[in-house]
DNA sequence: CGGCGTATACTCGTCTACGAGTACTCGCTC
DNA sequence: GAGCGAGTACTCGTAGACGAGTATACGCCG
């Protein structure tokens, strides 16, 4: 996050988002959203819910705008949006699209601590990893397929976008399992002797002093 | 994450692996990892750390070793890995590498709530995302090229997914921008009526009223 | 040799996320 | 008409994330 935001949680979004374009009770926002099916892809938080409303309210982007009580339920605090709120849902929108994060998937950091484990169990980690994609990816776009029947595409940018990203990565592990598999990948010999012996081979552990001395003319890394 | 781990944080996997390596302090567990250039992808938080470290004792994970007075510097603890972290650490492996994660970046929910900007404005902030896209990317690869040349490939795997999934991004923001630019994409005139004249279309309010009963035979998203 | 900037190594308190639990109501069945 | 299960609407306690702050030592510049 770019800048720092007074309600940072991406549920504050949805729910800015959701009560610019109708008053709501907390309970009910929920429910909105699950409707959407925005619960596939977060779990609802009943904690995070009403803390984040609080917080909105705290801040003056949502204010209350009355207490209802129906039948005989509990009483229910409705919210609307502030002209603040308003403002501040726009230029959070803004910044998300136009800024790209620099995301730090699980899958990255598993990567980069790969080694730990031997070749052999990676190579069938990873395969089943890919087995699991191109299903789930097979499923997604079938179902994106009947959706796209019903709703104007626009709607389904979000769903196209995380569709394109999985099958970017069902690609990419693909090739790098091919790669493994083949042996034809550089290093992969004194990996897998690192795990025949339990013996550093002497290049690594070169690599490993001069990681902790610094490289002569380190490319430093960009951003 | 599929299984609850005693410690969730991502944090605590790169210090069990640097663990598996060797005794350290905290301290030096954050300047290794500065050192590797993980910094470039999480900040060090000095809370977490001994937030994580301390906890990662308390389930038995990695242990004290000592604690060494060098010089006349602050007291240090060293720790090391026990045999339960070990295994901790390589199943916890073997889950990020077998099970693809549902990501929910920031991105894709700004995208879903995207109707609530212009058409014209989305364009111009996708416009500016593209741009920082392609300067990256191109920094980024020149920049993989050169550690190419000075360690082997299988080192680098982590940095090569993470381009190889910026690429797709850039590709899929080109792709979608060039049909919102040109208008072919269904919806965008509903939508950009919605802003011209601040009524919602009818078609739209039939959808939202669908989505709140439940489509005739709702397709069911999978997952 | 005094002073100041930088590195080391951590502590503490606050703020946030979250989930289990609560309490009440409605509709339905037996 | 009592009992039960599903839905409604929220509360509260705890565990975790995090950053600002602290304290000490070392180098080195004049």
């Amino acid at each position: 996050m770019a800048k720092r935001r007074k309600v940072g949680n991406l549920l504050a979004l949805s729910l800015l988002s959701l009560l610019a374009q109708q008053p709501m009770y907390p309970y009910e926002m929920a429910q909105t959203l699950r409707a959407r099916g925005k619960d596939k892809n977060f779990k609802i938080n009943w904690g995070s819910l009403y803390t984040v409303v609080n917080n909105l309210e705290k801040y003056g982007l949502i204010e209350e705008v009355g207490t209802v009580r129906e039948g005989r339920q509990p009483e229910r605090t409705t919210y609307q949006i502030t002209a603040q709120g308003l403002a501040e849902l726009k230029d959070w929108l803004s910044e998300l699209l136009s800024v790209p994060e620099d995301e730090n998937s699980a899958f990255v950091t598993a990567l980069s601590e790969g080694g730990i484990l031997s070749p052999d169990q990676v190579i069938s980690l990873l395969t089943i990893r890919l087995a699991t994609l191109d299903k789930d990816n097979a499923d997604h776009q079938a179902d994106l397929k009947l959706w796209t029947q019903r709703l104007p595409r626009i709607l389904l940018l979000e769903t196209e976008y995380q569709l394109a990203m999985r099958l970017a990565q069902a690609t990419w592990v693909r090739g790098v399992l091919r790669e493994l598999v083949e042996g034809t990948i550089d290093g992969i010999e004194s990996w897998r002797q690192i795990h025949e012996t339990g013996e550093m081979p002497p290049e690594f552990k070169e690599l490993d002093e001069m990681s902790k001395r610094g490289w002569p003319e380190e490319p430093d890394d960009v951003k």
